[in-house]
DNA sequence: CTGTTAGCGCGTTCAA
DNA sequence: TTGAACGCGCTAACAG
């Protein structure tokens, strides 16, 4: 079911259909209806690869997250799907478990498969080889959630959103904040974040407790309750993301201590999700589906342009606070 | 950066080249190594959309899911990402929020795209004329957490695993059980668990009350609220899925019932959060990365055979529970 | 073991 | 306004 095949059946040329569908405008109505039709009846759909092949453009966008299974990456998948939909695209999604040697696999597949640009979330832009690739082939690409003056960025502030988070802390009470951190060296958001919490404390004029850095999922129920079971213990944990904080919940539920009344927990992300937990997640919000889209526009503006997305059209987006209900002012006892 | 540059600065023929990618054993050890190495040096990546032309094969797999904001679905797509890396394969997802239009539009630009096979998820397999269009091309398709006679379907048997449930509800000293849903004409696996839940109730000699069908999430919390502060109220809640069991936990919240000693939550689909709550999410486990998997795994053979994946090759994979938390014996008062 | 060549389906010249 | 013909990059058939 080829252009040669429409082409016969309507009794015109292949020139003909093709024009028929990529600049009806040159042909006449009366054509152009019988063209639709014929193909229509055939249930015509012309081939992404030849027309790939012959325009030197895919209409396919890749994208490189490090998993789904964390809802923060569904969610802006979910956005971008989206946005590459209205505008056409079609996504080809890859994950990388947070391994760089997979970020360099997935961008030689992307290469290999004619995406006409990606986006990415990577563990660190600065020593992303897989970027440095991108930049020798002149493919456009959009970093998400990261910030990065050397890379066209779609993210939020997060060492000023977790500042703000302490200084509200503060503000309720707390004294003794605890920052839980994934790796902080496998991911710059983590790094960020953390830079934040120091920051915060520093300005509110308390001394930061060193990042409780939990390294490993498994582990990391087990590194909580000992935190929490310290004294003087924290009245308050802020975690770098939401997965962590339910992980808080849980280590305050085991190490007796009850939330907000005896321990405040703070995520950060904003995941859907976490609106509908009991309690509510209390957590800093970043615009998950929007960061997608928004990534998505920003790339497909700049393929439409010609020109690929420049690192000073990068994008912070607001972040919010959901207050929830895994965070009030401390008991008196723990002031 | 063609075959072609890579044939002239190896000097060989482009037919040479190929075959040193394609079939290196037909090509000398010595030519071969020259030709990595130059195709090495010069960054060489074969280009996907001439191959597929060449070949009428995209490597390419489609994928028709409902949302990825519901973490079953993202961890599904996780593990046929996983099993399409394995294999040689790309992914291409398109979401259809349930909607048929889009499940229509997703297998039309699927189909343009010259995808090998596709994985769907749909509403109802019996209605749907997406289904139609794949069998009239012949194209090989699975479908995910479906089961059907005239499809190759992976899933699980939701109606024996809801039956079971209510017979374990049952001895635990539960008389009271209601089920609650969404909109079961939108999807058959809603269907086939009310109906697993409806057999369950006969089985055990009790009455089965009328589901609780929530069409709309944004409502789910009012309704589920005003069921348990029916009299006699209900003493567990069995959810056709784990977001609509989330709801009825915080329904009971806000009912002033305490779970699982008032009330015991049951959900269904054992997404991987639900672990790690607390109350840890008592409910129907689903292997979620594994369907994924075995979807892709399944189509990916059927391709390799060269014929497409049968009703026959069907796979129903086994279900579990999760006791978690939010389940318990029923307090005497409520029994 | 290696080279030459046709053609996959399409868009885009250039002519008519 | 329409048609004929070329070539995008690659693989496979055939020839050597």
């Amino acid at each position: 079911m080829s252009i040669q095949d429409v082409a016969r059946a309507a009794g015109v040329s292949v020139a003909t259909v093709s024009r028929a569908f990529n600049q009806p405008e040159q042909v006449a109505p009366d054509t152009r209806r019988h063209i639709e039709q014929t193909a229509q009846t055939l249930g015509y759909l012309p081939n992404a690869s030849a027309r790939t092949l012959r325009t030197q453009r895919s209409r396919v966008l890749g994208v490189v997250l490090p998993t789904l299974v964390n809802p923060v990456f569904a969610e802006c998948l979910q956005g971008m799907a989206e946005a590459a939909a209205q505008a056409g695209y079609a996504l080809m999604p890859l994950t990388t478990h947070y391994e760089l040697e997979r970020e360099e696999q997935a961008v030689s597949r992307l290469l290999a498969a004619n995406v006409d640009g990606l986006v990415l979330v990577v563990s660190n832009p600065s020593q992303s080889s897989a970027l440095q690739r991108l930049r020798a082939r002149a493919l456009p690409y959009v970093l998400a959630y990261h910030q990065h003056p050397d890379h066209p960025c779609v993210g939020v502030d997060g060492e000023q959103a977790v500042a703000d988070l302490v200084a509200r802390l503060v503000a309720l009470g707390h004294h003794r904040i605890t920052m839980v951190s994934g790796q902080r060296h496998a991911s710059d958001r983590a790094e960020q974040r953390c830079r934040g919490y120091q920051r915060g404390m520093a300005d509110a004029g308390l001394s930061a407790a060193p990042v409780l850095e939990v390294p490993f999922m498994a582990q990391a129920l087990q590194d909580i309750v000992a935190c929490l079971r310290q004294n003087p213990a924290p009245s308050a944990l802020i975690c770098s993301n939401d997965l962590l904080a339910l992980r808080c919940l849980r280590a305050a539920h085991l190490a007796g201590r009850s939330v907000p009344a005896q321990l405040s927990v703070v995520g950060f992300d904003g995941i859907a999700l976490g609106e509908d937990l009991t309690p509510m997640l209390s957590t800093i919000t970043q615009p998950n589906a929007e960061m997608g889209q928004r990534s998505i526009a920003l790339l497909v503006q700049a393929l439409q342009h010609g020109l690929p997305p420049t690192p000073g059209a990068s994008l912070t987006l607001a972040h919010g606070f959901r207050l929830g209900e895994s965070c009030a002012r401390p008991a008196l006892s723990a002031t």
